[in-house]
DNA sequence: CTGTTAGCGCATTCAA
DNA sequence: TTGAATGCGCTAACAG
């Protein structure tokens, strides 16, 4: 057998690895199976036109080698890389975990990377960062989490760069894109009709930031969950908050200031995160809770479960939103009918914050 | 002028692109300034031996060309990518979130990227989806997050692969590898000290596991301070927790099932999370606090605050650990001198839940 | 069904 | 101080 002048790895005619550290290329594999690189790129792709006897050999020689295709070169010869990118600039934790976990499940699956662009609401160059990443990489796809699915110019960007995109509870144009949301509505409505049963007529609401959608939404479903139980609007306390702790606790304490006999007996907090912050300062007043006044929060975030009394709440599974919209981002069959839209089912959970027997 | 017949691109002999679609490479570049590719590679690098007249030449035609160095590229060509992996199967996601935040800003500032390794405390190929994104691309660096960090077959992988790596709160083999730490023990001491001078002299502790490094070092800390101000170890309540919610809320059942007089002033918990169990215990029996126990945790994560009342605990700024161990990981100057080694000062801070007016 | 050739954009010889 | 040539590992054209 004449010596190979391929390269020092193949010196001796056959696919012999001279070293630990030289990692096996298509080349080396097709050596082992006996066939060019180009098949088993075929092979390794899944792309159609082998036989099932070549097929075989290769697979055994890949298993053999341990091969696994760099990701480097895959990316430059193909100008599609594995990468899919979370952006992301809200600021809660648990939040943001979901969505990752969600997304890294999927990308396992699929043989995909997850990077995360990660911004404070504060950061003010979010476009140029997010522009550095697309201009260096072709990404597989960006997923986009509020309050940054909203920002024109990041949609703009990625849509220049034919980025494939699928936002999470988008709040403005929503059609511009893929996108994933949560029944919010069906949520509220739920969360209503057991109050009523449970003999709450006194609401008190305490509503999120307009600029976002799920708190205009769900803000729309109490009002209208109550008129249809014969409860007026204008007998219904509204107070604003924007999600966060203090906006909850300051809410509470407008609520609390008001006459005693317009005390409501229960607060229905927008998110989990404000019902904590009503929590904490009806605790401090030395208000019972649910006894005198019961509270509720939204989404069944970890807090929910935390503090004392645990809240009753709405749960999405962000979790399962953001597998859907991996998997969506990930699958181009079907984008030319124009933009997808996923909604997912929400589900009450009952609590000690509204319970009778505390 | 000649058509030089270079590509479709160069078929003017300047560089004019023809395509938004394009992306400029360094031979577009050097085109513009009127010099070889490789002139502009040693210019984007960083690299001595251009002229001054030449660099600016070179500056202005990357400015005027938006020039951006293809990632997959450089990646295939000098085998080094620039993408940082964050490993972890740690559930917090306070936790969790911090340490992405500090490495985010670590990795913006120095041109890397972040790719995100979750996994679910019950996942059980942890190790063989790591060899996949290993054995794809030569990492920059990986930064390991407990409890993986204690992993052997992942620190053996990883050293095989001569990727750079850097632990945050190893529990075991501390100086296999760099390493960030927090001073846990100045916190309990100074923790203990403040709780004495309110008074406090019927300690309960309720420990983590014994698994981590981070309980080891809090427990001995603890019976060493009290000690040290004369409390002897063995009146001390000491209970055991997993650092959950859970098993705060079990721990503090059975120190209230003991006698009466055995009951302690102050409830140490290891965590937060631990601690928020044990104060909705107290609060599901109607004991005040910290009127009629006192509560502390620590880490001062989001829910030490966000409880009701808000804990007295111990911060350790995760994310500045996480932007040392980022720091760390892309410096490589100083690796020759064996293992480096960081301490983080940590900061009481005192809240409502040890507070003497309540 | 399979192989040959070429080149993605860059960094690295080596030569000038 | 600069440039020409080469090839990293892979896949797209194009043959056979």
């Amino acid at each position: 057998m004449t010596i190979a002048p391929v390269s020092p790895k193949y010196a001796w005619g056959v696919s012999i690895r001279m070293s630990k550290e030289t990692k096996p290329t298509l080349h080396d594999v097709g050596a082992l199976a006996g066939v060019a690189a180009r098949t088993v790129s075929r092979v390794v792709n899944g792309e159609t036109g082998v036989s099932v006897k070549t097929r075989e050999k290769v697979d055994k020689a890949i298993e053999a080698l341990k091969f696994r295709p760099n990701l480097a070169a895959r990316a430059l010869r193909s100008d599609r890389s594995f990468l899919v990118a979370i952006l992301n600039n809200n600021p809660s934790p648990h939040y943001v975990a979901d969505v990752v976990r969600g997304v890294s499940r999927v990308c396992r699956e699929t043989g995909n990377f997850l990077t995360l662009e990660e911004f404070t609401p504060a950061d003010n160059n979010i476009a140029e960062s997010i522009a550095e990443l697309v201009d260096s990489i072709r990404l597989a796809g960006a997923i986009l989490i509020p309050p940054l699915t909203d920002d024109a110019a990041i949609l703009d960007l990625l849509e220049a760069h034919e980025i494939p995109m699928v936002r999470m509870s988008p709040a403005s144009d929503a059609a511009r894109t893929d996108a994933v949301f949560a029944r919010d509505g069906d949520g509220v409505r739920q969360l209503v009709n057991h109050l009523y049963q449970l003999g709450h007529r006194r609401f008190a609401i305490v509503g999120g930031p307009s600029s976002h959608r799920s708190s205009r939404i769900r803000m729309a479903a109490f009002t209208g969950a109550l008129t249809a139980l014969g409860i007026s609007p204008a007998t219904v306390i509204i107070e604003q908050g924007d999600y966060t702790y203090d906006s909850g606790a300051e809410a509470t304490r407008r609520i609390l200031s008001l006459p005693h006999k317009m005390r409501p007996s229960i607060i229905c907090a927008a998110n989990d995160e404000m019902a904590a912050g009503v929590i904490s300062v009806l605790g401090a007043s030395g208000i019972a809770v649910p006894g005198e006044i019961a509270v509720t929060g939204f989404d069944d975030s970890e807090i929910a479960r935390l503090i004392w009394p645990p809240l009753t709440t709405i749960r999405q599974s962000i979790v399962e939103q953001a597998e859907a919209a991996a998997r969506l981002l990930l699958d181009r069959s079907s984008v030319k009918d124009g933009p997808r839209r996923i909604e997912q089912e929400v589900e009450l959970v009952i609590r000690k914050s509204t319970s009778r027997d505390i």
